[in-house]
DNA sequence: TCGATTATACTCAATACGAGCATAATGAGG
DNA sequence: CCTCATTATGCTCGTATTGAGTATAATCGA
């Protein structure tokens, strides 16, 4: 990855009014690999893989598929633009860049491609593990999170931004018999980052964490970029048969199922799960069975040629409602 | 405006490694005024407001908040960001110029504001005609566009070109008894693109429009990002309540049945409509109630301060499906 | 051979949704 | 003043859709 201060330096110095502007690809690649959800990362798992735009790239999305070839040698499939944003960024003495951040979202199925330090993929629970409610609430959300949340909330001075603080945190985290919703992610990091719950908060002011804090943290805002794509994921897969491109050509409906589960983090009901698949014709048998584990063989399925043509287009239903 | 030119003028020589890349932010700014989705447009309702990303913006949204009501004087409210693209511009010479947009999509009422002749407001039909079935299969499209989509699928070499253009068009605009999507107004803008029969396809070729075309057009591709506005609008309405960022403080549900309508292109079941709002407890009676038309006197309704301030998580539920 | 695990078929109640009927209130036009 | 088109509003009803459970059979590991 180019280095931003190199950049700038090679510049020449500009006034005040021209235009310096960089834009910055950054890519959230997806991978579900034996049952979990899991992110390609650079740099320690501290970094999802980026790299500026130059003008030797054809498009956004060519340039984004450079980068990430180049520092992961991982090539992507299917890409989708998540969001851009611009934050002031500081250089030096004076001179401010602007650098303006691309993000997008790619699916793919994690290779036996050699690891080397420099990336590798790591389970992205590791970074939220608020996130994973397949075998119940998870210990640091209810132990941990939500009384430092509730400490939070009614510390705020003024009756009420107390009430909206309980109210927000209540709503997010699914708390007072509401229902947890597992497409809140970015919200619920938001409030986490907001109460200080998460290290990125704390990062370069005085007052550093004086509390231990959950989750692996990332550079600059890359969590919370990866909170961004794990919510659009979660959101998508809902009414678009995405699910597929993290998918090996055959696959029972069991592992179909476990992947599902692994991204929205919550069980589904199986016989329901595979009534709604089957009846969007989505699938077809490939003939053959596998008994990889116990219990009767299982049918293999593939994803069907005719809905992946129009697979932008197509909808999907999975058992997982959409409130 | 900026003009692009100039900017590039004012630069120094760059060699082709460098970075020369400008932002531009784009605005489709939508109101409802009398039963009819209109667009902020400027220069002879030919664009949409636009201006350059610059160092004194605090953000993108001020930066954008700020061009467009230099340029129009219209303050925006809610605004939320629908895509960014770049493209490759050529400017003069052999200098390279990358330009960025960033568009978005703003929410707002048509105030009784001094129309001036640089800007106004368009009713969004006049630029997508064939998007309004409120009054059944618009003519356009049944009469011209239908034949010509129809003539250009079969045009197409090879059978399976065929067979793909052709389930492309049935799909997009509802053809062999399939039913009208009206989200999809960005697939049916660029099958229009590729089948040549919107201005912006055969200009700036030798062999200009031979036929004359339905729906004015704009400069740029500022037709498409509409087009992109419209479809987020259509598909945002039915999972959340911001239609109430276009009505006044207080309506009839008629009137916010009639501007579902305008934006979704097509008629609701009136009683079904009513059920839905009152149970989502969405809105709060205020009292009074008006006659302006016949029949007997409505209530008049406000948008319940509650959910208004869970705006961004309250979900809303239409009689329109999403399929 | 037993028991845990899985595939798969069915049932059942609750609800949501689309579509229509019915009745009452009102203003416009004669 | 009367009629009628128009609108508000309440209610019904059949049909999907959905969530949750029961039942049965196939298979592997111990």
């Amino acid at each position: 990855m180019q280095d931003k201060t190199t950049q700038a330096t090679k510049q020449p110095a500009r006034n005040s009014r021209s235009q310096a502007i960089s834009a910055d690809l950054i890519a959230v690649v997806i991978a579900v690999t034996n049952g979990e959800p899991r992110v390609l990362t650079i740099g320690e798992a501290g970094a999802l893989p980026s790299g500026p735009f130059e003008l030797g790239h054809r498009s956004l999305q060519s340039g984004l598929r450079a980068w990430v070839e180049r520092q992961t040698s991982h090539p992507l499939g299917y890409i989708e633009q998540l969001y851009t944003f611009a934050d002031r960024d500081r250089i030096g003495d004076e001179r401010v860049e602007r650098v303006i951040s691309i993000s997008y979202l790619g699916l793919t199925r994690e290779e036996q491609s050699e690891r080397s330090p420099a990336h590798g993929w790591r389970g992205w629970y590791d970074y939220f593990p608020w996130e994973d409610h397949r075998a119940g609430v998870p210990f640091v959300l209810r132990e941990i999170l939500v009384p430092r949340l509730s400490a939070w909330a009614d510390e705020a001075e003024g009756s009420s931004l107390r009430r909206d603080r309980r109210q927000r945190v209540a709503h997010a985290f699914g708390l007072d018999d509401r229902d947890w919703n597992e497409e809140l992610v970015l919200q619920r990091y938001e409030l986490l980052y907001e109460a200080a719950l998460v290290a990125e908060a704390t990062r370069g002011s005085d007052n550093g964490s004086p509390l231990s804090v959950p989750g692996r943290s990332m550079i600059a805002d890359h969590r919370r970029i990866l909170a961004t794509g794990i919510a659009r994921l979660r959101t998508k897969i809902k009414y678009r048969p995405v699910v597929f491109e993290l998918m090996p050509p055959a696959f029972t409906l069991l592992q179909l199922q476990r992947t599902v589960e692994a991204l929205a983090g919550r069980l589904v009901h199986k016989q329901n799960f595979r009534r709604l698949i089957e009846q969007q014709d989505l699938v077809e048998e490939t003939g053959e069975t596998v008994s990889e584990t116990r219990g009767p063989p299982a049918k293999r399925f593939r994803f069907r040629q005719t809905v992946q043509a129009e697979r932008t287009v197509a909808g999907t239903k999975l058992p997982l409602s959409r409130a």
